[in-house]
DNA sequence: TTAATTCATACTAAAACAGTAGGATTTATA
DNA sequence: TATAAATCCTACTGTTTTAGTATGAATTAA
């Protein structure tokens, strides 16, 4: 599976932006200070971001950037994909190269795979960027 | 996450184990003409899986693996920790290095990882070897 | 005009992955 | 007892990905 600190920082700043949406547009220098993330680095996530319309931009001073919905609309699984390729942990999909034939009875875990795929995409459905924005607000007193 | 070729190596050859542990010791050999993996590759892997108390080595001629316990007992949570260090999103629980530090707000995703490893281990627990090998009896006619 | 910001692209060190290579050891069996 | 089949052991390696750096251009509020 394909799900790493690309991803994560993804979330964490999108958390951000819905921790600080009411105060205007939000820079990613803040975001970078505040989480701990390399500027440059988030220059990139966030370019990803965009274009898959998670947020919107604000050029020039005084700018940075917005959700382009509201916490309750966007799905964690939104986020990832946008910047992590595909949460698949199937090789065997792609004929090409060596990978499973699916008829024989080769790749036994084939079924195994798919479902656990599954289980996360679910999981990154089911989660709202709202929950952790909650979820964060209740846990530190 | 850490699930590679590796993890589903140990685990479509775990299943071979588990189809063929009527006839006696299954040789590497069979086991890597039979699901495409580099013979090398899997005595690596096997070492792992003997560590771990997973199988039994037979030396010599006519010589193989056999499982240490029947299929309904190996969980594939199992398999995939024997050979793959660990399953675990989290760099914060290492305090050592940048991760979070848990009491600030920084890591406002802290607990969305921590779920979703739960999620995934808890999949893994579930499903037994002999899922696998059913599955595939039942699918290919 | 300046400073703060996004936008765009190219580069890079380090790590991990997926093996390969080469040989030593053990053991059934002819 | 010689041979072949197997596990065992360790070191090496090409490729890709990751996580970031570096550099500079374009935009815009103040």
């Amino acid at each position: 599976m394909k799900l790493t600190t690309r991803g994560r920082y993804a979330v964490m700043a999108m958390a951000d932006l819905a921790l600080f949406k009411d105060k205007g547009p939000t820079s990613l220098t803040d975001i970078s200070l505040r989480q701990n993330i390399s500027l440059a680095y988030l220059e990139q996530i966030f370019i990803k971001l965009k274009n898959k319309n998670l947020v919107k931009s604000i050029r020039g001073a005084k700018g940075g950037y917005v959700l382009e919905s509201s916490p309750e609309e966007i799905k964690i699984s939104n986020i990832i994909s946008a910047v992590d390729e595909e949460v698949k942990m199937l090789n065997c999909k792609k004929e090409s190269k060596k990978g499973c034939n699916n008829k024989s009875s080769k790749c036994i875990t084939h079924n195994l795979w798919d479902q656990l795929d599954q289980h996360i995409n679910d999981f990154f459905e089911s989660v709202k960027l709202q929950d952790l924005v909650k979820k964060n607000q209740t846990l530190n007193k």
